[in-house]
DNA sequence: CCTTGAGCCTCCAGTCACTGGAAGCTTTAT
DNA sequence: ATAAAGCTTCCAGTGACTGGAGGCTCAAGG
């Protein structure tokens, strides 16, 4: 196979399979003309970083989690202590969106949003200790 | 005020303030040794963009706002567009998560980790397409 | 056989918003 | 006099790609 084909089977942009093979998540033969020759086994691979990463895992836990898929010793824990903080990590950031969520929509309920000057958006901005 | 004074008081780090210097968001003047001396309204303008970024928005919006804010004849209605897109995108972020989240959780949920390496999480990222 | 176009290759630069560190000058305190 | 702290500039790195230049290979049509 060649990458064209395994970016349409895979669902990822060439560039980002080059990329994946340049930080070594995948290695690839390569056919006499220099193109990549590509296996079964590296599709696979590389649908299952699809899939990690649209889970929003980094790159070093898919990595691992790869690592982990291709190691018949590994212990099922390991996988999941990786997911779990993971988990966690992305229940801060929607917390923290959720606060910035909250700020913004009552600035923007308090706003008329109309052709005078006067905003209580920039107003907190700019630091007002409002009564 | 030398940069060190104006960090503590703004709250933002040096680094960061010489950045915001450099992409041209704030213009301090300097002293015959060559330090930075700034003045409040530096420091206004430093704490208004330490809390629009702490509400998400890019430096780009940022410049905007800044800009809006300095500008007499704004319209509110110009920096209401800008939050109201700003919201729309963090919405979208929250959502993205809150998938991410729901199927992760899942997927956690599923896998008994212990020490075997018969693991659902791996399973999934593998690409079963499980009854 | 030649050409055209698509597909492949590598390498470099840019994204975003900083952050770390090196090398060197100035000020302050002892 | 010296040492430490604070300031300066400049360069490089972060994460995970993405765009583009310049050039090679391959398949199809005339």
């Amino acid at each position: 196979m060649n990458i064209g084909e395994v970016a349409e089977r895979s669902g990822l942009p060439p560039k980002t399979i080059r990329y994946y093979e340049d930080i070594g998540l995948i290695c690839p033969q390569r056919s006499e003309n220099g193109y990549r020759a590509f296996r079964e086994t590296d599709l696979h691979k590389l649908a299952f970083l699809g899939r990690a990463r649209a889970l929003g895992f980094s790159i070093e836990d898919c990595r691992t989690l790869l690592g982990l898929y291709e190691d018949e010793t590994r212990e099922s824990a390991q996988v999941k202590a990786i997911a779990a903080e993971h988990l966690s990590a992305i229940d801060g950031k929607i917390a923290q969106l959720q606060a910035m969520r909250e700020t913004l929509s009552h600035l923007i309920d308090a706003c008329h949003g109309d052709d005078r000057p006067d905003c209580p958006i920039l107003t907190d901005l700019s630091g007002k200790m409002a009564g």
